[in-house]
DNA sequence: TGCACTACTTAACGCTGTTAAGTATCTTGA
DNA sequence: TCAAGATACTTAACAGCGTTAAGTAGTGCA
């Protein structure tokens, strides 16, 4: 049907070009094996010589989303050095618009049943979590600068990351009252994630209103 | 192969029930008509006398987690008719442990990809929504004696929901490093979460630590 | 020239949701 | 009492899925 790839890892990235362009344009549920070779223009079980399976595909994708994510966090990273509570809140801002802006990546990334999880491998896991730890060095610098809470920054980061992951994940599967006008939400949510994580005084609670 | 059942909704609840049991058994991904029937003794096809189809068939699943949900969160209404800030505290604690005691129930109500969610009847949506209503009732009582914030109580409900399900989801996905301990990440989500809607005079931010 | 290897193919298995058509059984009316 | 019709279920089939086994061209080398 085709003429043979000049080299082992052509049609690898043939497929997960093809892949992208798919998940982009039709989501995640509807990538099939047999619709992906026919896009790449083979046969469904050349991708098998490439991928172990439908899960490995996946797991390509995952990267490939992770990294472009990691790559937002940087511009961040680098626009705010000095700033860890600027840095913070465009953290969480650069992660709701990836994900807004990027659903089918975000699917892939996070929403994916636990199922497609088992056999992801440990070092991918491993760099997926630099974009965590990109939470945990700004809740740090702050934290040493006095902004921040500093107890339990790994704890701390996991639960910032959990309040952005559950307003994303909401938005993208339009969970929310059609009453609710999402920048509100966006904006709340983002205030509440930084006020939880801000170091404070004991609760005073103000009398009125 | 199975005598005809008695009247029209009989052999509705029976498949039902086969389809909660085998839910929580083998989770929804494994949940397919035709092992449903097969549980139930009866043919794949006698399902669609009763159920417009598969998701129909979610449906009427979430409809029932989302009952049972409203039941929990009922009861603590009732524990707290008197104290709001108390009652938001246990009905966080209530959502995050239906959905690690229920995680089968909690991905059909809450983790369904949108696809299976385009043709979720209204009526069900209206009923699912009543348990974001106890949220904001709490809300909008704290909000009358001072505790909370009175701003927008729909989207502070909402923005409180997100969290949750972030941190429920997460959980329910294994997606948490390992070393963050469940107990921690669950008390600072919660903790989080109230310091959001609690009423405070403008962040004032401790000089140490 | 011929052998081995690589890169790809077709055919097939067992599964899926869903529809069309067929078959018993029960209910009703004359 | 018997036929007609409705009801409740069945089997057969379609098109799709992920995946494996077996087959087939083309390439590089002895």
């Amino acid at each position: 049907m085709q003429p043979r790839a000049s080299s082992d890892t052509d049609l690898r990235r043939v497929f997960l070009d093809a892949a992208r362009h798919l998940l982009v344009r039709d989501g995640y549920k509807s990538l099939s094996m047999r619709k992906l070779a026919r896009a790449a223009g083979y046969s469904a079980t050349s991708i098998y010589l490439h991928f172990e399976n439908k899960d490995a595909l996946f797991h390509a994708l995952i990267e490939e989303g992770m990294e472009r994510l990691l790559a937002a966090f940087r511009e961040v990273e680098a626009a705010y050095a000095d700033d860890p509570e600027g840095r913070l809140e465009a953290l969480c801002r650069a992660y709701i618009r990836f994900g807004l802006d990027s659903p089918e990546y975000y699917e892939v990334m996070f929403m994916l049943h636990p199922e497609h999880m088992e056999r992801y491998p440990a070092d991918k896991f491993r760099r997926a979590r630099r974009n965590l730890d990109v939470l945990a060095a700004a809740l740090a610098d702050g934290a040493a600068c006095g902004a921040f809470c500093a107890a339990e920054p790994r704890v701390l980061a996991s639960t910032l990351w959990a309040a952005l992951h559950g307003a994303v994940s909401l938005l993208i599967a339009r969970r929310l009252d059609v009453r609710i006008d999402a920048e509100a939400f966006i904006e709340t949510t983002i205030a509440h994630a930084l006020r939880g994580v801000r170091s404070v005084a004991p609760a005073r609670t103000a009398p009125g209103v």
